[in-house]
RNA sequence: GCGCCCGUAGCUCAAUCGGAUAGAGCAACAGCCUUCUAAGCUGUAGGUUAGUGGUUCGAGUCCACUCGGGCGUACCA
């Protein structure tokens, strides 16, 4: 529909140059009677003819040459709107478009031959991947779709690191823990790792090894052991949401190769960097910043800002169009460091788009849950995916923005589950299999032959919905706004189930009939395309 | 103190680049199944968009301030 506006408007041009002052822009109003698309260009155009946007508008109708075919109605309205209607025999076109596509409909090509890199979850593996985590996990997953389906090809990267604090207090308690089922007495303390599992990697240790590591002066067996079990357990717990990593980049890595001197070698070399208290300090204000950090410590050690720069170049160097980190909102300070970082190693900065979500608050028992990984004092995403459903944990996670701070109640997302907004879609996805089922065993089959029958209201709706899914698409993959897509299926769903009530099948004149088999057919592939974009299955019965 | 995010119906949240009468779901109430799945549809009710001021043809959206919440503000990650 928008490329019909945007081809008349262009010929309009030509006769009234002033149509190039703007941006031209339609949207879908969100007012039934305003037409199917509309545009302001009147409104924005008054402060350079200077005449009032009205009659701003009629000028533009009066030069607009358009078919009336395709184009029903144009009309101006409100304070300077024109609004158009487009005929029901162009808006079914759309059908047909979607029968040739099939479960392609609503791909772009816009970005294909570009590569994206998107980092996510990246938590260090000191124990079980928590509710907290999921909404990290499901945000970088659709994210990673969303730019598949405009053309990208996507790796998505999985950061941690072994080598840090947290993790040796983890081997030091998976140490303890052993000690004490082969009968010592410990003194396991506040600081250690309370959860069960430290219990269970231990106990794995005594299966294998006996008592022979009870002479181990340091905790690195145990904090081997623990990080193979628990990254065991993480990817599992992904790959129960249908998330598969291409990449689990350890940060270990960057000191083997070197990549940190050289950073570090980098800044000193442009006089970027300087000793002061025996540390090692970037000098981020002269790159912008509000002030200098450290980058190596007094004792030796690099703080995480300095890795973190020296992974994002190797982002760099391989070739990355598009690169995206997935932070919860506890990072929102350390992304300007390591921008501007990589920004003074020559790289361009503004690839790196960075994804800021808001905590999830979980709820349970009318409580606020606060989560510790460390006092053991959590859901782990695992159970909650086994209470509700991979389908409903990822529809939950995508359906809200990323900046909404929003609460998770865990009892009534278990206890809710059947009136989830995720089974009002694939309730509608499963109403047309059945439909399908049926018209076949009639030998009634979807015919693009007499597509101008439908023209009742609730028909000319559903295929003007249909009609949105491609800019959708789009639009959320280059704004990384998930959520729209969910919002978008919902009013899908609303229309379609709108059309089942008012417009039957079986029973109804043959050519009406297979028409209208064509529609359902071609809101099932934009259902089950939208789901698959959300990770969430389309089931063809419930 | 300073920085980022947020405050919208009883609850959970939408609202395109600043657009028209602020929308859904849940909860409440009243209807609709001898016919393709009632996990559905229709209708009613529910709002000073936290508050005050400003910018303009037009503000939930932009600016300033106030109130309230989350997260930061490390030689933790």
């Amino acid at each position: 529909m928008k490329e019909y506006l945007k081809n008349i408007f262009e010929e309009a041009a030509k006769v009234s140059p002033y149509l190039n002052e703007k941006q031209i822009a339609f949207s879908v109003p969100n007012q039934k009677g305003h037409g199917d698309l509309s545009t302001n260009i009147a409104m924005l155009l008054t402060k350079v003819l200077k005449k009032k946007p009205r009659e701003i508008a009629n000028e533009i109708i009066e030069n607009l040459n358009y078919d009336k075919e395709v184009i029903e109605k144009v009309e101006i309205a409100g304070p300077g709107f024109i609004n158009f209607v487009f005929t029901p025999k162009f808006l079914s076109k759309i059908i047909i478009q979607i029968d040739k596509e099939k479960s392609e409909f609503g791909k772009s090509e816009k970005y294909i031959g570009k590569s994206a890199n998107v980092e996510f979850v990246s938590a260090n593996p000191t124990g079980p991947l928590t509710v907290g985590h999921g909404r990290n996990a499901i945000i970088g997953d659709t994210v990673s779709n969303l730019l598949e389906w405009v053309g990208y090809s996507v790796d998505r990267e999985y950061y941690f690191n072994n080598a840090g604090r947290q993790m040796r207090v983890l081997g030091e308690s998976v140490q303890l823990r052993y000690r004490e089922l082969l009968g010592e007495e410990i003194d396991f303390t506040d600081e250690h790792y309370q959860g069960e599992y430290i219990k269970e990697v231990a106990q794995l240790l005594v299966d294998e090894y006996g008592d022979k590591l009870l002479n181990e002066k340091d905790e690195s067996v145990f904090k081997a052991k623990a990080e193979s079990e628990i990254f065991k357990e993480i990817k599992e717990t992904l790959k129960n949401l249908d998330i598969e990593m291409k990449t689990f980049f350890n940060e270990d890595s960057l000191y083997k190769d070197k990549k940190i001197e050289s950073v570090l070698a980098e800044f000193k070399d442009k006089g970027l960097s300087y000793e002061s208290d025996n540390a090692v300090w970037l000098k981020l204000t002269e790159l912008g910043n509000e002030q200098d950090k450290v980058m190596v410590k007094a004792t030796g050690e690099p703080t995480y800002r300095l890795p973190d720069i020296a992974y994002h170049t190797t982002k760099f160097d391989r070739g990355y169009d598009k690169i995206i980190d997935v932070f919860g909102s506890d990072h929102n300070a350390t992304f300007p460091d390591v921008k501007a970082g990589v920004g003074a190693l020559g790289f361009d900065a503004d690839k790196i788009d960075v994804l800021i979500y808001q905590f999830v608050t979980i709820i349970e028992k009318g409580k606020v849950v606060k989560m510790s990984t460390r006092k053991a004092n959590y859901i782990t995403l695992d159970e909650l995916t086994e209470s509700v459903g991979k389908d409903v944990v990822r529809y939950f996670f995508n359906m809200r923005s990323l900046s909404s701070h929003l609460n998770f109640d865990i009892d009534l997302a278990k206890k809710q589950s059947e009136e989830n907004p995720v089974f009002y879609l694939q309730y509608a996805h499963a109403r047309i299999s059945s439909i399908l089922r049926m018209t076949k065993e009639q030998n009634l089959l979807a015919s693009m032959e007499n597509l101008e029958l439908l023209n009742t209201t609730a028909e000319v709706n559903l295929m003007k919905i249909l009609h949105q899914f491609c800019d959708e698409v789009l639009y959320s993959a280059e704004s990384y706004e998930p959520h729209r897509i969910a919002n978008y299926l919902e009013e899908l769903a609303a229309s379609f189930h709108r059309f089942y009530t008012d417009c039957r099948i079986l029973g109804t004149e043959q050519k009406l009939a297979e028409a209208r088999i064509a529609l359902a057919m071609a809101t099932q592939f934009v259902i089950r395309n939208g789901l698959s974009i959300l990770g969430v299955t389309a089931p063809d019965r419930m």
